[in-house]
RNA sequence: GCCUCUGUAGCUCAGUGGAGAGAGCGAGGGACUUCUAAUCCCGAGGUCGCAGGUUCGAAUCCUGCCAGGGGCGCCA
């Protein structure tokens, strides 16, 4: 028997019986195993229709064959066929029960590791040095978390890095302005954002100041040793308050992920002679471009990527192709991840195709730029930051917590400082949840309410279900012995069980198409069986030693699956709420 | 102008070419002496932007149109 999910296994028989019947081969997966909920059918099989065509068959008759050759008796009822052709299949219960049971002594509940590893490496969170993470960073840090976790539980080497925004033009501004405050004012940094800003304002209106900031950008490629110690200054304070943030989060990123924008500053130089030397550069207007084949500008111009500016600088472009160079060529990575706005979606087209002429990419070494949408303000229009609907990442972070306070019921079990973790898990498990439970390519419109919602479709209602779990397993006092048979007596226990042998086909999903909503869903449909199951099937009081066996059984799985698919998605699963 | 994404219940969103299109929130009705009510149950609520086309079958694929967002040469 195979590990993996049900409907595979259900695909495999109908593939094999087809083999048999009318000598086609088709995968698993072209089976076309659909779950089902209709009365009477746990999955449904829709590949009768599709298939009549090509076999010259009515599909009705294609789908009585695969019933009269589907050897599948130990595990599905006699199969119906309805309609033009679906088969529907409902599962035995000793064969649900068996599969249910074979998860209690698999510790990865029923999810196969890679069959074929890769390195990958996962450029996320970025937030620029010298100004304040916002709530648009938001999206970046929590699904290439979420990422990072699950292509690691998934057998992959991962390899995170933070692309932080800590080089170009606006370093002269702002170390100038270090500058005339005089060095070692840290305080006047705390305030990133504010510092920020007094520099641009000098930048814009004092005589003069435009023009040191310049200089003082030459100074620092040029890698001046006292321009160099105020550059440390700034990116180290900028630091203190990403790790902060990341800290707040368990995000994964430390200082030692860094690889900004300075980090590839030495290899900028190289990279431009390689795309030189291999015919891939013209000059236009002053400046090294390079013209990805198949990217047309209005009046079907083609478009340029700029790698170097008429006045010698290096554009982000120039970045972008370094760092592919580096990961692909230096670190020897299969895949890159680049975890960015949907805004760059174009930008990143051209600086793959463009990597591919040079040979930094190809079929063995791919990049994948998965855009998250963009988060909108009520108006409905992007948060600016100078529109003044900027909310800082930390504020929203804090009021999540605080807002868990609020909202703990007298019922909870919970007091004193272990309320304090809990309220931590609780709001930015909410934060995260709001985040990843949409589809990742689309905006958002930000909502307040809907960041700290701890009713219906969120993290709470699934790490409550898993509280209110353990709860009873605490009351039984004790475990049901690890071979005391499962039995699937109950309607509420039967749609558990199955739902709970989905797990598999969720994570994929969500590694798949790279979509943590996929696996949100899942588990807040687990939760949902599990709440029937509570309303249902009394653990505590069972009739019987073996029916609370079994319900115990059921309990512990569901419980693991819960807290193992929130901790792919960076959510704590307490044991009390 | 060109490219690109989006349009599904009052609101926020799921939806893999398959059978009366699903959740959550909100509004309505009901269930607490509990295995923790941060919950559950019941009902209401839809011309899937519009019009064609492909298909046995379209919210899903194709074309056109309408509306909105984003991108489009020296910022990143």
């Amino acid at each position: 028997m195979l590990r993996g999910d049900v409907g595979l296994e259900l695909g495999q028989r109908v593939a094999q019986a087809l083999r048999v019947a009318l000598d086609v081969d088709i995968t698993a997966e072209e089976a076309l195993i659909r779950p089902s909920n209709r009365d009477g059918a746990d999955y449904q099989c829709n590949v009768a229709m599709s298939l009549a065509k090509k076999v010259g068959r009515n599909p009705r008759e294609v789908a009585t064959l695969i019933v009269e050759h589907l050897d599948a008796a130990d595990a599905i009822e006699t199969p119906e066929i309805a309609g033009p052709g679906f088969i529907n299949l409902k599962l035995k219960r000793e064969w649900l029960e068996a599969q249910a049971a074979r998860l209690l002594g698999d510790e990865r509940l029923g999810v196969p590791r890679t069959e074929e590893p890769r390195r990958i490496a996962i450029d996320y969170s970025s937030p620029n040095v010298a100004k304040e993470m916002h709530v648009g960073h938001l999206r970046s840090t929590i699904i290439g978390d979420a990422f990072c976790r699950l292509l690691t539980f998934a057998g992959h080497e991962v390899i995170p890095h933070n692309h932080l925004g800590d080089w170009g033009t606006p370093f002269g501004m702002l170390i100038e302005h270090l500058t005339d405050e005089g060095r070692g004012a840290d305080h006047e940094i705390s305030d990133l954002n504010a510092f920020y800003q007094q520099a641009r304002q000098k930048f814009d209106n004092e005589p003069g100041f435009a023009d040191r900031a310049r200089r003082r950008v030459v100074l620092l490629q040029g890698g001046d040793e006292a321009t160099l110690a105020l550059w440390h200054e700034l990116v180290g304070e900028s630091q203190r308050h990403f790790n902060q943030v990341y800290e707040l989060l368990e995000i994964g990123l430390s200082a030692d992920d860094n690889y900004g924008e300075s980090f590839y500053n030495p290899y900028l130089a190289d990279t431009i002679t390689e795309l030189q030397g291999k015919g891939l550069i013209e000059t236009s207007d002053g400046a090294l471009c390079v013209f990805p084949p198949g990217f047309t500008n209005r009046e079907g111009d083609r478009l340029p990527l700029i790698v170097r500016k008429s006045d010698g600088g290096y554009g982000y472009a120039t970045t972008d192709f370094a760092t592919v160079r580096y990961w692909v060529r230096d670190r020897k990575v299969d895949e890159l991840i680049y975890v960015v706005g949907t805004p760059q979606s174009q930008h990143f087209q051209m600086i793959f195709a463009t990597s591919k002429q040079a040979g930094w990419l190809d079929d063995a070494h791919t990049a994948v730029h998965t855009g998250f949408g963009t988060i909108l303000g009520s108006d409905g229009k992007t948060i600016r930051t100078r529109a003044g609907g900027t909310i800082k990442l930390i504020d929203l972070l804090t009021e999540a917590v605080e807002n868990s306070y609020k909202v703990m019921p007298e019922s909870s079990e919970v007091e004193g400082e272990e309320k304090d973790a809990l309220a931590r898990t609780i709001g930015l498990g909410a934060v995260k949840y709001a985040d990843l439970s949409n589809d990742r390519e689309k905006d958002y419109v930000f909502t307040w309410e809907k960041m700290l919602a701890t009713t219906g479709d969120t993290s709470v209602y699934i790490q409550y279900a898993n509280a209110r779990i353990l709860s009873i397993v605490r009351k039984v006092g004790r475990e049901a012995p690890q071979d005391a048979p499962l039995v699937l007596q109950e309607q509420a226990e039967r749609d558990l069980a199955l739902k709970l042998l989905q797990l598999p086909t969720a994570i994929q999903a969500a590694i798949d198409e790279l979509a943590p909503h996929k696996l949100t869903g899942y588990l807040f449909e687990t939760a949902t069986a599990f709440s029937t199951f509570y309303n249902n099937c009394p653990v505590a009081t069972a009739e019987s030693q073996e029916l609370q066996d079994s319900r115990l059984h059921l309990l512990t799985l569901t419980s693991r699956v819960l807290t193992l698919g929130l901790s792919l998605l960076g959510i704590g699963a307490p044991e009390r709420l």
